[in-house]
RNA sequence: UGGGGCGUCGUCAAGCGGUAAGACACAGGAUUUUGGUUCCUGCAUUCGGAGGUUCGAAUCCUCCCGCCCCAGCCA
């Protein structure tokens, strides 16, 4: 049963809105999600996105893009635009609701002058260091800053040639006046613009001051009257301070910030930090490289929305620290594409195949049903010749006992097609590799078993040789090797997965693959789903990504030896 | 170390005083022209630990232990 719903049982968000819409503290539900354009979304954005967007449709309420972009170092239009266009792939909509925090600016300067009246934020000379100095400690209160105390007529004209540009990056901040001494370091007198001139990439040079995320983020929640601003762990101690601007700022309804934990993957890593040295030194080959956890990553590696929307769905909500197993996403994928997901055969390292029974002029066209367990998907026809390529793999000089594929001697089912035997191994008499079996079919067994009652236990794919496409395929394997990457030093370096990419060329494909659209996912049988890729297929040559593999229960009994 | 948060199966995660859901993983078996899929079966006598309250505790109380977050003019 394709688990492709996003049905989402309760969490303790859903309880808290739940709960919220009872006491009717709001009538409708209102959410956001925040990202700041600054890099690509990954499959913890998704998670994110999933929740906020899926709250809102549950509740029949909306969810508000906005991009977070109050620091302009870094924010692009490009990233604004992978943004929405990940998130459309996602499968939701914001319609009409797409909002930025830089469209707020001269309101949340406005605001800002108001703390500065009503005596709750001043104008700081200290720098960079000396802020830190007075910050105190985990165990020791900060000080007092010695600007603390000047006058509002003071504090205004300074802040209003903050804005004008009078004053140096660095010189000059404008701080909450809140308390030194509190235990929770994020409110001792913390910072909420600083003088920074650097183009912003949509108001370009109108501001040299921009405001702090915990100034910005929660007045942007009340300006848009989101009801349940939702976020990650970390930000829990900044929770007072979000209430602390909203109830000084804000009358009538207040947004409340709820925090669940982050997304961590196994085999992976979610560091923006981390993906941006992936990218830039090179080690993938783009934020788009499908072994990327980004949304751009996943969408060209062959995952489906549906799969990724299951998997947020199925992996839940809470607040635990926790560490998902990659092979929870993976069997997202599989179950998603299982059910959708043509079949095919495709033929990865090749080995030839004469069936010296056949005549040398024949072809037949077999029919294939295109799914094994959904007729509505339809046949279509395979031709079969006397030259074949079949999968290396799938022939062993001297097999263990319960190998049931090729071998000399032995027999298998081709699928869709006639069993064989292995008459003969042809040896490159140099290097002793095997180069070319030769086989004999059986033609009575195309509709069935022999007749005899043989039976035949192994079945295998193949491709004929005359009307094979050529094609490269990219079998992708998780980029690191152990479950946390960034455990220890945070040098992940070393847990890098050489082989996390194999490209394998010529690979043939049956005839029918010659149709493949970019983007397009089949399975190829007995190996696993692969997608057209969208950037580097060309009419002559094809390139198809491995989004993942079948599960494999032979590797299982191989690896265990016999 | 001060503050904030979190500890339920290998991994996620339900559970909200009435006697431990589900998913992934794993292990068996059945069916199978994909060693795939599907279908059965098994997989926490116990919820970080110790006390206490109660007829009854993963749920309430007390103490202890462990892990995560916070000292950016990032978000």
């Amino acid at each position: 049963m394709a688990t492709t719903t996003t049905a989402s049982s309760s969490d303790f968000i859903r309880d808290i809105i739940d709960d919220d819409l009872r006491r009717c503290a709001v009538s409708t539900v209102a959410t956001r999600f925040p990202p700041e354009p600054n890099g690509y979304l990954h499959i913890g954005h998704a998670k994110s996105v999933c929740l906020n967007f899926g709250i809102a449709a549950q509740y029949s309420g909306v969810c508000n893009l906005r991009m977070d972009d109050t620091d302009p170092s870094g924010e692009s239009l490009e990233f604004v635009d992978s943004i929405m266009k990940d998130i459309r792939w996602l499968g939701f909509d914001w319609r009409d609701r797409l909002f930025y925090a830089s469209d707020y600016f001269e309101k949340l300067y406005e605001f800002a002058v108001e703390l500065i009246k009503n005596g709750d934020a001043y104008v700081c000379e200290l720098n960079a260091d000396q802020i830190r100095e007075y910050r105190g400690t985990f165990t020791e209160p900060g000080r007092q800053s010695p600007w603390r105390s000047r006058s509002v007529e003071e504090n205004l004209d300074l802040f209003a040639r903050m804005r004008a540009g009078e004053f140096p990056d660095g010189s000059r901040v404008l701080r909450a006046k809140i308390d030194m001494a509190s235990p929770n370091i994020v409110m001792r007198d913390p910072v909420i613009y600083r003088i920074k001139r650097q183009p912003h990439y949509r108001t370009g040079m109108d501001w040299v001051i921009y405001p702090m995320y915990d100034f910005a983020h929660c007045l942007s929640d009340a300006i848009e009257g989101i009801t349940h601003s939702i976020c990650t762990l970390e930000f829990e101690n900044n929770r007072p301070l979000y209430d602390w601007f909203v109830e000084k700022l804000i009358q009538g309804k207040r947004p409340r910030q709820i925090e669940f934990a982050r997304l961590n993957l196994s085999y992976t890593v979610l560091s923006k930090r981390v993906l941006i040295e992936l990218v830039r030194r090179g080690i993938v080959s783009g934020w788009d490289d499908p072994r990327m956890p980004t949304v751009a990553g996943m969408r060209r590696r062959g995952y489906t929305p549906a799969a990724i929307r299951a998997f947020c769905s199925v992996i839940g909500v809470a607040k635990n620290d926790n560490l998902v197993d990659v092979s929870v996403l993976e069997h997202c994928v599989r179950d998603d594409l299982n059910e959708h997901a043509p079949r095919a055969m495709a033929v990865l390292r090749p080995l030839k195949v004469i069936i010296e029974n056949y005549p040398e002029d024949r072809v037949e066209e077999l029919e294939a049903p295109n799914h094994p367990r959904n007729p509505e998907m339809g046949t279509r026809t395979v031709p079969f010749s006397r030259v074949l390529y079949v999968e290396c793999d799938d022939f062993m000089e001297d097999p263990p006992k319960k190998f049931h594929r090729l071998a000399p001697g032995r027999e298998v089912r081709l699928r869709n097609a006639y069993v064989i035997q292995c008459r003969e191994a042809v040896k490159d008499p140099a290097t002793g590799e095997v180069t070319e079996l030769r086989c004999t079919y059986d033609p009575d067994t195309l509709e069935g078993p022999p007749s005899d009652g043989r039976k035949i236990k192994g079945v295998i794919h193949w491709v004929s040789a005359e009307h094979a496409v050529a094609a490269e395929v990219r079998v992708y394997d998780r980029l690191f090797m152990v479950p946390e990457p960034l455990d220890g030093d945070g040098d992940f370096t070393g847990h890098l997965n050489p082989d996390s990419r194999k490209i394998l060329n010529p690979c043939f494909l049956e005839r029918s693959l010659a149709d493949a659209a970019a983007g397009d996912r089949y399975q190829f049988e007995r190996l696993g789903y692969f997608c057209v890729d969208d950037r580097d297929s060309t009419e002559k040559r094809p390139v198809f990504n491995r989004v993942v593999s079948l599960r494999d229960s032979w590797e299982k009994i191989a690896a265990r030896g016999d």
